[in-house]
DNA sequence: CCTTCTTACGGAGTCCGTAAAAATA
DNA sequence: TATTTTTACGGACTCCGTAAGAAGG
């Protein structure tokens, strides 16, 4: 199973098509037949239907492994490139959105810095691949526990974690009904040690129900979200694919749905009764 | 980077010499010596000191992906044939020691069963590459926290989760200090939810200190659950390597040292206060 | 010197492009 | 028939064994 094979695989599959994936990967489509025969007869087992050209069974199961091992060797080289290169010239720095602030505490030296901001996955694979130095990336998580990215040998150099809430437009519903009145733009930077007890916090699983956006690259994705809270059901009403956190909040507040984010960029929102669960944001680093 | 290459780079460095791993791998001592000139002209730079033959720097790193990697083409190739291949003759079951009581849950259909008893990692990689049909894992997890394993593409078919508890000696001080005259061996057989109540439960952290027998093989080892418990320097007292739960039991009844079980094997022991940690057995299956 | 690794060289096999054939819509 | 994939074939390259050459201890 060479490598390369493997990568005419997986781009004859995401493509559909031989001659695409032929002229994508710079060769000729004889050659991409010809490596997805030699696939084939390794494996003792058809790997693609023709025509239309889509993963078999078989197939499938390979493109499940393939994707991690093709990273997984990107990573392996840019780890050894990283350790046999001399210190650094720049300083690449990915980033999710609401890991922007800490990202800035990183202090810059004498490099030229660049921020790129993306989503998780995408940061986790950038350091890993060498393309970024660091990485910022968060989630919403159990305390203490690590983010669940793609195994990729990454480091957690360093971890922030603080409390969520669950953002609510002002005349949300369960406002009203369970903590009525504390819809103010105030309420969490304000309120008191006193007001903040009488107020009974909301529970995460009586809110499955609710309408729910679903921002994955701003926040944790709800699929995920119901995997931590050990809750399904959280459909989404509206899928938010904006890296904008203010852009998330303005759908919020026009009632479109709920957002669970960290409360310091949370005006209208709700307390969360789980204090086992926080918003987590991890430095990664490649290798050890 | 062939994988043969990797493969014969991680034997030469486990092995220490390039002449034993051509030994062990079927080739000649230069076909060796030209693979890792290969992998080293590739990355561009020396992987491995020679006399003594050590890992360089750059030779640490890429073994630390080279490992997972080989593994995971195992695991493809392992995926691929199990569903190419029609249903099965026989089931070979892995399992955990402690695991083993629900190993026995599944329903032996008229096929040949074996059952083949080792640690946790080692029972995930046989799944994963196919030796194994099934595997049963145990270890201590958050509640609704997977263990943690090598990600080798497994799917978790089935989860059971039960309450831990501290083993510890019958006469160990603990017990008269913090739950006076609670350890009678039925303590937790019979006691009643009154009795329960009125017996202050055990933190982890406070034990962090206190001699401990580590047995990776049983259950979780030590450095994971300091990881867990998020309390460092649970530091051994004793390294247990058996794979029996009776022997261990047996030690700790010696005095040598507390150790963390599944409250049903435990006869003398201290209830746990964290009702988040759990003792929790996997089942695992390969593939989707 | 003896062990161990490296280098030189050549045969067998692999990889991939050109070109022609086959298959499907 | 038009498009796409497969097969045939050959050149260039790779892999690996034999054998001779360095390099340590």
């Amino acid at each position: 199973m060479d490598p390369r094979f493997l990568r005419t695989f997986v781009t004859v599959a995401r493509l559909g098509s031989f001659s695409a994936a032929a002229r994508e990967l710079g060769y000729t489509q004889s050659a991409v037949s010809q490596h997805i025969g030699v696939l084939e007869a390794d494996l003792g087992a058809p790997l693609l239907t023709r025509r239309p050209v889509e993963p078999t069974e078989a197939g499938a199961r390979l493109l499940e492994h393939a994707e991690p091992i093709l990273l997984r060797l990107d990573a392996a080289r840019a780890d050894v490139a990283k350790v046999a290169g001399g210190p650094p010239r720049s300083l690449r720095i990915g980033t999710t959105p609401l890991a922007c602030g800490h990202a800035a505490s990183l202090v810059a030296p004498a490099l030229t810095v660049t921020v790129r901001v993306a989503d998780r996955v995408t940061i986790a694979r950038e350091v890993a691949t060498g393309v970024l130095d660091v990485g910022f990336v968060d989630g919403v998580a159990a305390v203490n526990d690590p983010l669940r990215l793609p195994e990729l040998g990454l480091t957690v150099a360093e971890v922030w974690e603080e409390p969520l809430a669950v953002a609510v437009p002002a005349d949300h519903p369960l406002i009203a009904r369970t903590v009525p009145g504390i819809a103010r733009p105030s309420s969490f930077s304000r309120s008191t040690d006193e007001s903040r007890r009488s107020r009974p916090a909301v529970r995460l699983e009586d809110l499955v129900d609710a309408r729910w956006i679903d921002a994955p690259v701003v926040c944790a994705p709800l699929d995920e979200l119901a995997a931590i809270a050990r809750a399904d059901g959280f459909r989404p009403a509206l899928h938010y694919d904006g890296a904008d956190v203010s852009g998330l909040l303005a759908l919020v507040a026009a009632g479109h749905g709920l957002a669970l984010l960290p409360r310091r960029v949370v005006t209208h929102g709700l307390a969360l009764a789980e204090p086992a669960l926080t918003h987590r944001t991890e430095l990664l680093r490649l290798g050890g």
